[in-house]
DNA sequence: CGCGTTTACGCCTCACGTAAACATC
DNA sequence: GATGTTTACGTGAGGCGTAAACGCG
């Protein structure tokens, strides 16, 4: 029995295949399977069931798993106790949205290289649906998205929120807001995203109707449609502002305000590692918990004819 | 950082040398020491100051230690967790005394072949003394002595206690103790025997004096010599019936009584490891703690001119 | 046929022991 | 010189990945 067999077990015992195991680990999955066998073999029982389609854990699996984590975790603990530094190592793969990748995430790895040098920090942007999929599968440590998760076995701590804003192209009419979802399509983010729930809530309540959707997967994009007058929409008040004060759109403060969209950061249940909590430490600073997400990376989406100018720092 | 580096640490943490701990690994000295640089390589620390003479422990080590320790408990526990069996395997150095090793020991190696097949017990015959030190350097698991340690770091577990009783050969005249001390040698153990301090006190209490002393390093040497009429001496009570009900000595009842041995199973502290608990439980069953020491393998001492009669079981 | 897991096999690293060197008493 | 630890080095087992096979939907 060795520490990697342990590891190996339960990361297997815990992620949705052994691929993702696997993948998380750095090692083929052979090779993850074989270091299971082996444990199997060294203890003298079967851990996973593989008679079915899937393997599933075994009762004695089931009994070894958290005893495998308190172990590893203890381990964890006697390769932080003699460092001079916090101890906070290896790799993290967090999930976030793409109004986080623009907003606080490059604070955030700012603040994580210089505070954990030796973490290495993996953000991969994905839709809220997504990432509380891939968050149980294993492939995500944790994962920042709207709301809080309704699936067990995922913890969420409150992060802090974000306010949206009616806008539409100057040149369209102002149109009452029925009106002018009759006329022009809905621009918005793909079903999957966090802000589907709050938009879904708000034509609700207010009795208004959809003709016609356009969605992309990306707010720059959105932004653009929008500019362009292809549609109305709403986008992150503070993303917003740079393309609200050159008049690229125009906000619709007249229309219902949209609710604020909460934030959460989402582990996996049982997963307590010291990194994790590292990882909430340097949240808690680069976001305020209390506020609404500020704004770092100042977007500059394209007012129609202004390619080229990037004098506003916008990354394509 | 793996277990077997941990457990390679552990051992040469607590042994008197890295040889001493690499015998009881199995393993060649070059390789612990190697596991243990990989240890410190990995850990980013010194465990061991290698400055002076032996190796010794830094303060990193020393903190080391007692969590290394826990986490190869852990590490056991997670073996036995799901084995139907006990759990107690593995190899158990045992220090004995000589009368030890001819009343209750071959019962309790009977017992835990039985309860026990997995566990390797090896048991080693020394003096009390001698076990103290072997049992402190880390070559003994365990020793059964008598007597309670002086030594800190060894625990004593109370266990069963000895009688001896003083015997001369038939044919000397029957003198008082003084006397016969006078003009006979005293046959004993060697001074690093569990019986020494008895009989001290036994000489001090009475204010008798030693003229001449012979030791010699087996119970079976001293009963010959007894036998024989070379000197005067005691004997465990049990082991010397079957030579007294043939005659080959007498029993000196007369003379004031030695008192009980009381013997106790030392133990290396801070080793809790599983197969010690079970080792007393065999023990509990083997020995009876109230009453003195059964003697199960009737030794049979030659009386003079039986050399070569074997009908009495006696094992040379 | 796709997905998930295991088996087969060649490769290479890593951990071992022997023997020598080094260090300390 | 004796004792204790490390270094050098040749050897063998074990763990790795690629690729093929297997088993289940």
């Amino acid at each position: 029995m060795t520490l990697k067999q342990l590891e190996a077990f339960f990361w297997a015992g815990t992620c949705a295949s052994f691929a993702v195991a696997a993948e998380r680990l750095h090692l083929s999955v052979s090779s993850l399977s074989k270091r299971i066998a082996e444990l199997e073999t060294s203890l003298g029982a079967a851990l996973f069931d593989r008679q079915h389609y899937r393997a599933a854990l075994t009762p004695a699996g089931m009994a070894l798993l958290p005893r495998a984590r308190a172990l590893l975790d203890e381990a964890e603990d006697l390769r932080g106790l003699l460092r001079q530094d916090t101890g906070v190592c290896g790799r993290l793969r967090l999930g976030v949205g793409e109004l986080a990748s623009q907003t606080w995430l490059p604070k955030l790895m700012a603040l994580a290289a210089e505070r954990h040098p030796q973490l290495v920090l993996e953000p991969v942007v994905d839709t809220g649906e997504q990432m509380e999929l891939r968050l149980e599968s294993g492939e995500f440590d944790c994962a920042v998205a709207a709301g809080c998760s309704a699936r067990a076995g995922v913890l969420s701590y409150p992060m802090g929120r974000a306010d949206f804003v009616w806008v539409a192209a100057p040149h369209l009419p102002r149109l009452a807001v029925q009106d002018a979802l009759s006329r022009w399509p809905l621009v918005t983010l793909p079903q999957g995203a966090g802000t589907h729930h709050m938009l879904e809530d708000w034509l609700l309540s207010h009795g208004y109707v959809v003709h016609r959707r356009l969605t992309c997967n990306t707010w720059g994009a959105v932004a653009g449609l929008l500019a362009e007058g292809i549609g109305i929409g709403f986008l992150p008040q503070g993303w917003a502002t740079p393309l609200l004060a050159r008049g690229g759109v125009l906000a619709r403060e007249d229309w219902p305000a949209l609710s604020s969209l909460r934030y959460a950061l989402r582990v996996r249940q049982g997963d307590e590692r010291a990194v994790l909590t590292a990882l909430r430490a340097l949240l808690a600073q680069t976001v305020d918990f209390a506020e609404p997400i500020r704004f770092l990376a100042l977007p500059g989406p394209w007012p129609a004819g202004e390619a080229g100018q990037r004098q506003d720092g916008f990354c394509p």
